[in-house]
DNA sequence: ACATTAAAGACTCTTAATGTCTGTAATTAA
DNA sequence: TTAATTACAGACATTAAGAGTCTTTAATGT
């Protein structure tokens, strides 16, 4: 049970397109490089973003992509649903009703959950930077 | 990314032993036939509970499980880390120290886990058999 | 010795993830 | 209009892990 390599290199990226100047495009060969990726693989995960409404895409020459200003205040939860899915961690094989176990068990990943909403990608964005000046 | 059918069946298979009186050994084939298993394929997931040390096995006629009692209050985290492992659910694919982003990918699954630490299988047990005495 | 139990190991099958490659669609510039 | 550059979609191959079956070995009581 680990997140999949694509929540990795989604998470990275958003991060740093949050970071990108207002409407500043960027393609997937900068955003690939950056993760030492292949394009068209990274560019797999990134419609996924684009459909999740995370952010948006301009095809054609000088398109490239940008943090969607029309969604407010993304979280790490919208970045990890819209990759992997908004499933539950545990189901009870045996499906009987009211089942305690899986209680207890959608309560703990409810925590988690509670944690990772409330994390803005602005905000780490905001600390990456100001880590940088510090190193300067 | 969900749990394995296996933290399914041993979580089961816990609570269920929990619930026995005093030294009770059950066999694996009334373990098995529970939940509906093969008692070979349970057989290999109790004994990564017994390397654990969350149960102690019995072999040989009249053999069989029962919960440690050297082991005091086995809580849910302990019998997933003895199924899955202890490894973190997200490491960061850059590799670079002290990654933002990793720092609260891990945060939010400590949340997780100290809930998880939280609830004890005893718990559960008591409100098993409370439930068991309403129904009836 | 025999029967009953747990433990170990070999094996098969399925599925999802990972990633590559190719072709199509959309846009800009010449 | 054509060519170049971009995003998008789909087909494909590989691999690892999980799920589970089956057989054999080891341990115990009668």
């Amino acid at each position: 049970m680990k997140y999949s390599n694509a929540t990795n290199y989604a998470l990275h990226t958003m991060v740093y397109l949050t970071i990108q100047e207002g409407e500043k495009l960027v393609g997937v060969q900068e955003l690939a490089d950056m993760q030492r990726l292949s394009p068209t693989y990274l560019s797999k995960i990134l419609t996924k973003l684009a459909k999740g409404g995370l952010i948006e895409s301009t095809p054609g020459a000088k398109g490239g992509y940008k943090i969607s200003r029309t969604k407010h205040e993304i979280s790490f939860l919208d970045v990890i649903n819209a990759i992997e899915g908004d499933t539950s961690l545990f189901d009870c094989t045996l499906h009987h009703e009211g089942c305690l176990i899986e209680n207890v068990m959608r309560e703990a990943e409810e925590n988690m959950k509670t944690e990772l909403k409330s994390k803005l990608l602005i905000d780490i964005a905001r600390e990456a930077e100001a880590r940088q000046f510090k190193g300067k």
